[in-house]
DNA sequence: GTGGTCTAGACCACT
DNA sequence: GTGGTCTAGACCACC
């Protein structure tokens, strides 16, 4: 039976961000949200590979880094399980410092484009009801 | 005298994105915003390479770029300018649907760090503020 | 072993025409033509710059010109293939108008010259025989 | 009262080819077919200039061509005229040839297009009747 | 292995 | 003055 996580992971092939990088980043925002909780088991490097019809060494890097990063760890001859990691990075503070950078980006194109706050943030809105 | 795009026009060296992408990104912005108006001339391939510290090709690729894009034109032996444009591209609604990637992946982000809807949107709220 | 759509390229290096606008018009027209099927993968940059004798940034150009028009597509860490592309595209209607501008020059030249009908169209059918 | 030869230039502003290259080769074609005849007076430069809203010093170029080229001729303080040719050169079989070059492109783009000669040659004489 | 980016510099072409 | 082309070479990133 498929592992759950590989559900909670998805590519955007046409994206010019790395494969590696959003499986990284999302990983760790899985993470940060409690959705992939500590202890809890990872799918392996065949599994989401073939979940996502990419090259396995590409899922590898993306493990190489989030075990680098401390995340998650690696345990001799099983699968790889989600690190404890300090409460306080899961808090929602931590969690909405994590989406800072990507925030301030759409600020400062939206100012680009001479466009109100009041605008964006009801766009912004839209979209965030639509989505979920 | 310094040709008065170049206040515009700003670099981050940092980021991934490739600089001539940064270029081509911000120029379309503030031409559909207005901020550059069409049959203005835009400040020359050297006057921009100078004004910030990087190689003339990129910006001629960034320009050439533009032109096939059919966003500014070539005029033969002169300064480039912006080129007449559908005025219903600069309409709110069009620049709002520029914006429209990035606000989803902010949106996606939000809900992989498991946010609430309330929460992301005081957050932008508070970065529009301080940005302005 | 040489890739075999290497014979399909050459280049005319006394031509006013840029290489890289070269190389874009023939790829397109052997991919019209279907001698370049989708799915098909293109030779490397390095494989065609070597075997024109140019230099692989040329040909780098004349690949990303293609694949922003969406004749070719690129595959993160492999070849570029040929796109898959509308049918119809491929239709001899559709081939013949690519070849339209420039037998419109042709005509016009034509009448600068004070030429007929008649003796330009046998001119042409000579021509077209002696180069099958 | 404008100079008749005036009707007999136009450019086309799109083309990748120069301006001075085209009043060139259409100079040398009218007069190749007698439609700009031997001692016949040229418009002046600033005449042509203003008729097709390009800088005098193009049209400047394209006579100092001509005349390098032996085909028009500069009379002190008066006119450039059309010089005495060689009434060879008028011949039917020297104008084909002077459009040799390009029915022979037409001919090669034909070729990777994958369409046969007769296609070709019925798409040609549609093309002349209409434009004639 | 693949393509992409950027630089430095030469040279050309057009107006 | 303007932009365009091409080269040589370094370096990076991805798979």
């Amino acid at each position: 039976m498929a592992h759950p996580f590989l559900a909670l992971l998805s590519l955007n092939p046409g994206s010019a961000e790395p494969l590696y990088r959003q499986l990284v980043d999302q990983i760790r925002r899985r993470i940060a949200s409690g959705q992939m909780a500590p202890e809890q088991s990872l799918p392996s490097v065949r599994e989401v590979a073939a979940s996502l019809a990419i090259n396995p060494m590409t899922v590898s890097k993306a493990y190489a880094l989030l075990e680098a990063e401390g995340v998650i760890q690696r345990n001799r001859g099983s699968a790889m399980t989600v690190a404890l990691v300090d409460r306080r990075l899961q808090s929602a503070a931590a969690r909405l410092a994590m989406l800072r950078t990507t925030l301030e980006q759409a600020a400062e194109q939206a100012r680009q484009l001479g466009l109100t706050n009041e605008q964006v943030l009801q766009q912004f809105q839209r979209i965030l009801k639509e989505t979920r």
